[in-house]
DNA sequence: ATCATAAAGGATAAAATTATCCTTTATTAT
DNA sequence: ATAATAAAGGATAATTTTATCCTTTATGAT
């Protein structure tokens, strides 16, 4: 999945100073499609390997085995070692939610930080963003926290939505 | 202002994979201020140069000079070489917004990519976040050309906003 | 015309993020 | 008990983003 920018073939006719800035990091992105994925194969009671998840959501796998180390101090999925070993989530697992795994991986800055990167978010001393940034913020947290892990896992499920794609 | 992380003194504690994911990236952060601290010196009429606007918005110099270049290609800022030269905007530049300087640095990833890193944002085929981003995207949008960068950078002159702080 | 000034541009360097590999530890099956 | 399996963890490498320095080009002041 190598990405290609029409200014790549005129470096000295743009030189652009090119970003691929997301609202999650890539790890980020990785954790939470990990993270329903894990749903979906505990719906059926299953557990995944690292492995298995990393190729259904097109992320490298020893990449992926971190990145659940992390859910898993956090408690935001389970595991176990050996053979039958894997990762799954249970009842203690069901009140998570897609805020919990961001704020695992990615930290507050997106809730809290200031949006133009001074030391911290103030409401006495604001930066030109902070007031109208604070509807972006509850629509953010809407979105994280408006369907279950469950339900998303589901959507996957029955086709509604996908992990992964070709081309 | 570097940052400090509680994580940082207990790294077997956690060992947590940290990161500082904001909307846009810190290039991205220094060229809206940039933007707006020009237009505030414009609307006293005055050239400002890359050093003086990386000393008001506590950016590198060198490298707010590189955004600059970039902004100026896009034609989001005017500048003129030599002596009495500088950075500034006149009525070329009233249309542009926020947004236009996103787009220029950033990108349109946050706008149009799909949020969880797929190829592309698709209907046919969605991630699962890709219905409840709609909203989130049209919120950004709004904070972004809601208001004009003239606005912004009168809010600043009357210090109602700020560009920097200091502690 | 010459000089001083400031942006433009090129080449590198530093730091942070993303990615890989290999060893250790826990658990299960035999 | 032993061997096989899979997560946990450590070390390191590749890539991308951020940052610096130095040379060239354009412009205005003298
Ligand atoms: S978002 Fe910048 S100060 Fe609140
Ligand atoms: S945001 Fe992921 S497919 Fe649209």
């Amino acid at each position: 999945m190598k990405i290609s920018f029409i200014w790549d073939s005129f470096p000295d006719l743009v030189s652009r100073v090119k970003k691929l800035i997301h609202m999650f990091s890539k790890t980020c992105q990785y954790a939470i499609k990990a993270v329903i994925y894990i749903h979906k194969q505990s719906l059926e009671g299953k557990k995944v390997g690292a492995k298995e998840i990393g190729q259904e959501i097109d992320a490298p796998d020893a990449f992926t085995a971190k990145i659940l180390q992390v859910l898993v101090r956090q408690h935001v999925v389970g595991s176990f070692k050996g053979p039958t070993g894997g990762f799954f989530v249970d009842k203690s697992h069901e009140s998570k939610t897609l805020k919990d795994v961001v704020l695992a991986i990615d930290g507050d800055q997106l809730f809290q930080g200031c949006s133009l990167g001074l030391n911290q978010c103030s409401e006495e001393n604001p930066c030109p963003l902070h007031f109208e940034i604070k509807n972006v913020r509850t629509k953010i947290i809407n979105m994280l926290t408006i369907k279950s892990l469950k339900q998303l896992a589901e959507e996957v499920g029955d086709g509604t939505t996908v992990l992964a794609r070709l081309a």
